[in-house]
DNA sequence: GCGACAG
DNA sequence: ATCTTGTCGC
């Protein structure tokens, strides 16, 4: 009988990693995924609203979690990224932090470290980091309004990547924001740009899209950060991961980075999953 | 067979 | 992602 899934995220334990899963299994189910996401804006939240002008100070620690902080009707923005324990012998565990940031301050961190279980493989990796993303999520007392995860969403080969994954399965609006490109193709070259540049995606032969119509640009390639005179930063490459359009998660990203390259949710929750790793080794 | 590949 | 000091340039 063929997995469905529930909009709750029920059934959410299907989708979670699992060592007997074949490789053939894990696309197929990404299949499910993608065809259960939405790539369009299905979330009330205007960019300017989560706009964040300063940048943490992380030189000094991290930023204390201030529970009231910010007005309570603002959208709550959730940062995840994750740090790894590799022991010389014994199993790896992910170390996940999630930070919740509203009105551009902390009001929340929340971690959690998890076992993994299967290795990184280029297409695969929701399945071996988004259970553990997921564990730092739950234990989040704050309801969050957009997830940032570190990765990408709809640019991937099934238009199922980790911000996809996660978002369908906890039914949150997400976006997925990545280093580097994992498939498709940049519109213009992103050598040398200017910050706030920004160039479409497009699906090549790697993806596989699901909607053939409609489906040509799955996310930008978006310069958040240069230096005056040398212009050697990479560009970011964002994603749609679930209920945000293309066009919406460029702006989106574009609100949450204040001057560094990553956007504050991601570069936050990269400093505490540090600190967090530091504190279990 | 070769290449290419998020974290 | 991770192993790691200094170092070149904002």
């Amino acid at each position: 009988m063929a997995p469905s899934i529930d909009p709750a995220g029920v059934a959410r334990s299907e989708f979670l990693p699992d060592p007997a899963l074949s490789r053939t299994e894990m696309e197929s189910l990404q299949r499910e995924l993608a065809a259960a996401a939405t790539f369009a804006d299905d979330h009330g939240i205007d960019p300017a609203a989560v706009a964040i002008g300063e940048p943490a100070d992380l030189t000094d620690g991290l930023p204390d979690a201030r529970s009231e902080a910010g007005n309570s009707a603002s959208p709550v923005v959730v940062g995840v990224d994750q740090a790894f324990l590799t022991p010389d012998d014994g199993e790896d565990r992910a170390v996940s932090a999630a930070v919740a940031i509203r009105d551009g301050a902390v009001i929340e961190y929340a971690s959690a470290t998890t076992p993994l279980s299967i290795p990184y493989v280029p297409g695969l990796l929701a399945f071996r980091e988004g259970e553990p993303m997921l564990a730092a999520l739950d234990g989040l007392e704050t309801e969050p309004d957009l997830l940032v995860c570190d990765g990408s969403g709809r640019i991937h080969f099934r238009e199922a990547g980790v911000a996809t994954h996660v978002g369908v399965l906890l039914d949150v609006p997400s976006v997925g924001v990545a280093k580097s490109l994992l498939c498709g193709a940049p519109d213009e070259s992103t050598d040398e740009r200017p910050v706030g540049w920004r160039t479409p995606v497009r699906a090549d032969d790697s993806v596989e899209t699901a909607d053939p119509d409609t489906a040509s640009t799955i996310g930008h390639a978006y310069q958040s950060r240069q230096y005056p005179n040398s212009r050697r930063v990479n560009p970011l490459y964002v994603s749609p991961g679930h209920r945000v359009s293309p066009a919406t998660t460029v702006e989106l990203v574009e609100a949450l980075c204040a001057g560094y390259k990553l956007p504050e949710p991601t570069r936050i929750a990269d400093a505490y999953a540090d600190a967090a790793k530091r504190d279990a080794a």
